[in-house]
DNA sequence: TTTAAATGATAGTATTACTATCTCGTTAAA
DNA sequence: TTTAACGAGATAGTAATACTATCATTTAAA
């Protein structure tokens, strides 16, 4: 049985839809590429046409500019991670073994999923390292935000949140926690591979370790008293 | 008695040293106003130029481009909070009041100093949560780091780390934790105030409860056991 | 088969991110 | 006292970026 994964966008994330066309896959699965491999910031729409064989007003067709596809790219990666949760805490009962799930996703490399074939996970995982805050840390944030831009991530931060409530109801700062989680499955990350000395990891660069720190720092948090 | 602070800064990160130039020193006090007004991505050396009342020539003759005068200011700022760090924490003998002491230099606003006459430190503290990690979020951090452009962020990490041992010297995460304190210190405040639903503190915007999630989460990670 | 949607091709503009050069006024060493 | 070095102002120019607009052509749905 073959199994296609789609995940829902946001309408206002792109003024066309690219699941929807050829073009509009290929935008996508080119820009992960070219963006894991240059960095958001020397990316630009006419390179991105390019490398796709067409032309720079095709790209405009269905973003509004390259910082709106980065929020697209980071969206979706935050809606498929909230499967990804979702599916692999299913029938779990323990919360706490949910939560250790839960860290080992967001701090581990992934496999790219061949339920989506445009898009490659592994390098956008890679991507949402050293791109993903820049989604969200401009001037308009909060106008993206009313636009409800950072709807998958708020998400599966709610999500997160409920699994530490589980853990202990009288809990404190769930939401708090559950940011502070996501964010530092990836800055770890990124330290440990470029600022090693941030990190207590830089010897090894392995992402276990992470997953280490992050289960001791967040069990010890919600497990006293 | 007046006394006057002096950071002294990496020579790599300046063409001409903008703290010896009356120019110089308007430009680090203009770009603070205009990073803190426009944002980082808007912000250009022609509007800088215009601001000041002197050509984008000029300020080439200080910074290379725009990143690096961005990285010179984050490490300014590094380096006067571990100055800040330093003088408030002397004569403290327990490290745990140490350790709060540090949580609350990092995540609550900043009076401006008037040591530095040119430098604004709260609109300083502001940039930093919100334009901070694009110093290093770069594919070229492995060279600027090479070059040793994020040593006073690294050297802050390193001191902060060192309080956490004397806390516990068994403790296993010692810069990790340290890195993680920094840095939430400036997201949760800045979800708080713009993706409030990321934290637990959307509702009464108080820095002082980012202080309280923080302490809890240090001091129940490095005391158990 | 018609017709609308999607794409391709081309052109053009304002702004950005620089580099280069020449002048002029100060200052500080010869 | 001269002179040369330095900081700064003024002007010019270029390649790339971030778009917008228009028109022709191909493709796919009604």
């Amino acid at each position: 049985m073959e199994v296609q994964l789609q995940i829902k966008m946001n309408e206002k994330l792109f003024l066309r839809n690219p699941e929807q066309t050829e073009l509009g896959k290929k935008i996508i699965q080119h820009s992960i590429q070219l963006i894991y491999k240059n960095g958001f910031e020397l990316f630009t729409f006419k390179k991105l046409a390019e490398d796709i064989g067409t032309t720079e007003a095709g790209i405009y067709r269905y973003f509004e500019n390259k910082h709106r596809l980065l929020i697209y790219i980071t969206a979706w990666y935050w809606g498929w991670l909230q499967y990804q949760v979702v599916f692999n805490t299913n029938n779990i009962k323990d919360p706490a073994v949910k939560l250790k799930k839960v860290i080992q996703l967001l701090a581990t490399s992934v496999i790219d999923d061949d339920k989506t074939l445009h898009v490659n996970e592994n390098l956008l995982h890679q991507i949402i390292i050293a791109e993903g805050s820049k989604a969200y840390l401009t001037k308009h944030v909060s106008e993206d935000n009313k636009e409800q831009l950072f709807k998958p991530y708020k998400d599966l931060c709610a999500v997160i949140a409920d699994i530490i409530l589980e853990c202990n109801p009288r809990y404190k700062y769930p939401r708090s926690l559950a940011s502070t989680i996501i964010e530092m499955a990836h800055f770890q990350n990124f330290f440990m591979n470029n600022l090693p000395s941030l990190t207590d990891f830089g010897k090894t660069k392995d992402e276990l370790k992470v997953v280490s720190f992050l289960e001791d720092l967040v069990f010890s948090s919600i497990r006293k008293k």
